[in-house]
DNA sequence: AATGAATGAGTATTCATTCAT
DNA sequence: TATGAATGAATACTCATTCAT
């Protein structure tokens, strides 16, 4: 009887953390409808809350944006630490790095585009360049506990480069391409029985 | 005598490129309030057109951004297409490269940011793919002139995550390190006496 | 069939002075929800436009309160001048000052309401002090092509206390009782047999 | 020891004259906002307490304006009553309503501008109309004390409308002016060295 | 007794698009 | 052919009030 038996939709009072489940709604909104498309109607019926509730909860749609995309850009920077702190030797950041582009970001297509919807924000809004700005400090530094700073730059935009084509291109590169590319960036030499 | 005199914006009997000039005039007004800020009022503002002469010339919002963005990444493929066709050698090409992300592209940044916006609304119009992969394939055709297909790629995807990392780092790589990361990715073996 | 019979708030395309009227409809629903209750909704309905009428009209509320407010100043003051432009002598200035408080203002409560809606709101609103400052200007300068300008202004005073007071008194003062304060003011001696 | 040294804003448990203070920030809130832009929000935080705070200690807004208009009319009604109070012939009566128009009334700009409202108000809300009307009362029944029922009246009006036009006016009556008129309405005759 | 989260009805305003002139 | 007025659907946001805790 106090079982809580998830309450379908209507009368929904209590409910904690629901400030919290509007911030994760609304990157799945804006995934799928794009920051234009975006409103508070659509996240609210998205997280099952009423309408009333998303201005209770967020000052303006700027504020509730710019939570999301922090979510979302700490999210990425989350795995990427994760994946390249688990590299203990050139060939093993190589790897990382190839799986990065490949796995990480290739799999979620949405989220190669919502890192372009938060791009096309940011250039209007300087509340968000921060996130962008943090964002890319977090990877730079990860990758700079393997490589030598320039290195780590040059990885870090071949990746954000490939990432995106590989979104936009009907064929897109294979993981050979993607690991020959990221070895000439490292200077790796070519493996002497290529292919 | 009543010939007009070129009628200062009322009045503009006779404007046989106006069809034109609202589609430059359309990028001006993304440029600056971004595709979601984009109105009719304000392209027909900004080119000092009635309100009723934009729906009169397109059918809708969607062909007039078709249009306008169909003639940005003709621009900067016309320009992509110039800067490498006067490269006559593995050096000139490299510095043609080096200079395609460092003026063309970083002079304008409202370039940059229209190309995210391209790529933000494409994801979501398939009508705007097309537009996105003829380009793609136009700067992959001008490359390979040059270089075998797989670094023609690899080229292609260097510059666009330089050139987007440059617009987003509030510290932005300098010419020597693009030229170092582009040498790096044509297997340029280091200059010998390096830096 | 040509004859345009009187269509019946539906399909109203053709409609000039519709402008005109949304202003003069909008002090009548001032005039009876207040400024706080009045609504684009509510002029709309009133003056039988659809809601996005209103604000193709009009920029925002700010804007057609004070157009509106405007006229309300200028009809007021221009009957206070016609008024006082047929009196000829100092009895019938007397008399017309007396009618303006008994009559003009006394027989509509509505425009006294609005005159205090206009003095509120004119206390927060910058744009709308040189409204009542107009009118006053204009008040005041019909009063003076009759009296010097000490006794023009302590008129005006008069007339002012004299209507907000018969408007919240539930036994208002009368006439006899007004041509006896006005007179006072003007120094006109007492009638000798007075009542 | 945790027995709260004056807590800072935060958990203000016992408080017990709550109540009270909430009444008088209302009329702070009003002059600064309008009653227009009273809200329970604007209320609350100026007064330091919960939201909740507001509709437990009062059914709704009109309880509460009602309140604190009563407040207000009160306390000048009593500063009326007090200068009016004082005085023991008829010059320092006249002198006392000369005051009460320079300095009571003009003295605090915020005053009037609650006058205001509180007509504007009392126009549509029976229930404020009885505080304008014991207002009303209480002051003429104080000048009654001193002056015949006529001339209370009278002079009544004339401070309301000389109130009114100072606070509109940009160049304002001034005291000499202001004596001049009272003692017009007061029937004194003018001083033999006039000026 | 007191509160802060919750809600739904309401507001101004924007705008693509239609259409009579 | 060209236009500006017209419109209705949609948007962000506000707020008095309710209510579970």
């Amino acid at each position: 009887m106090t079982e809580a038996t998830a309450a379908p939709s209507r009368a929904r009072r209590h409910d904690p953390d629901r400030r919290d489940r509007i911030i994760d709604v609304t990157l799945d909104v804006v995934a799928e409808l794009g920051v234009a498309g975006t409103t508070h109607r659509a996240i609210a019926r998205a997280a099952d809350v009423p309408l009333g509730s998303m201005t209770y909860h967020f000052a303006n749609m700027d504020e509730l944006l710019g939570l999301a995309f922090t979510r979302l850009a700490n999210r990425i920077a989350d795995r990427f630490e994760d994946r390249l702190g688990q590299a203990h030797n050139a060939q093993q950041v190589r790897d990382a790095v190839v799986e990065l582009i490949m796995v990480d970001l290739a799999d979620s297509p949405a989220e190669i585009v919502l890192t372009y919807e938060l791009y096309t924000l940011a250039a209007r809004r300087p509340a968000l360049r921060s996130v962008t700005q943090a964002w890319m400090a977090r990877s730079r530094t990860a990758l700079q506990h393997h490589l030598d700073p320039q290195t780590a730059r040059y990885i870090d935009a071949l990746m954000e480069g490939i990432s995106v084509h590989r979104a936009l291109d009907p064929e897109p590169m294979g993981i050979s391409d993607v690991r020959d590319a990221v070895d000439r960036v490292l200077r790796t030499p070519p493996a002497s029985t290529p292919r």
